[in-house]
DNA sequence: TTATAAATGTTATATTATTACATAACGTTA
DNA sequence: TAACGTTATGTAATAATATAACATTTATAA
């Protein structure tokens, strides 16, 4: 079952314009956008971003200072989190690969570190850019 | 046979260091840290830094802003980076295990994405901070 | 309904990074 | 060694990203 998240006024205007977008949003960005509907500060949109993150329903993209809408239907992944990225074209979008989560999830090493969360970023070039 | 790089007088001050000091460290840190030595500006440190991180003597821990010096002695991985981090001392260390990186070198996926390089941060509590 | 937590609003400021432009040093090769 | 292209440096200004601090309001649940 689904923990349900109810969003606050705030975290809906800012999880919908980036859900919208389809892509990566800054946070600048984000603020511009939503100026029309009455938020002003970069606080009010840093606030919303966080709490998406907690909750799962958006990804940051730490390499491009980025948020992106979780693709995953169960959105519940923030903890195990894979992007690819084209170098090109700054697209990115989310790697749900269920071989490669289970391999990282287990991953350990002699560290003797706990590992819980993780976030792998891959960069190439997309299949358009390739071709041009 | 690994390429020589010759480093310049801002590059050597700057990976000097950040490799002395063992860990991550980050840009604005380091600028303070070199005045003494004639870098006043931040453009100085950026450009030396970006260099380095080109040339895989250092790398960039992307959810932190911070830059380590490179673990591994031949240096030339900056294609293949993973970290562990620790969310509670901040410790950074690079991971160096050849079937991980085996693993995610050769890792593709059906989205015609070619993959050239790639960074992975795990996050967690180290040995010291989970016996605490 | 009251008290507790979560969210909001606002101003100011901290932190991280780049643009733009001028000059100097270095390496090659003619 | 002169001329050329490339790489590195110096400097000032500013852009882009993110947080601190504090007051107030709204939602939740005891």
């Amino acid at each position: 079952m689904e923990k349900e998240h109810n969003l606050s006024k705030n975290q809906k205007i800012i999880f919908d314009i980036i859900d919208k977008s389809g892509g990566p949003m800054k946070a600048y960005s984000i603020l511009f956008d939503v100026q029309k509907k009455g938020i002003k500060a970069p606080l009010q949109v840093y606030r919303a971003l966080d709490k998406l993150v907690e909750i799962g329903k958006i990804h940051k993209i730490e390499s491009r200072n980025a948020f992106i809408a979780c693709q995953n239907s169960s959105c519940q992944i923030s903890k195990a989190t894979a992007f690819s990225i084209c170098e090109s074209c700054e697209n990115v979008s989310e790697i749900s690969n269920s071989k490669l989560s289970k391999y990282l999830s287990n991953f350990s090493d002699d560290s003797g570190m706990k590992y819980r969360k993780y976030n792998l970023e891959f960069f190439g070039l997309c299949k358009k850019c390739k071709s041009k």
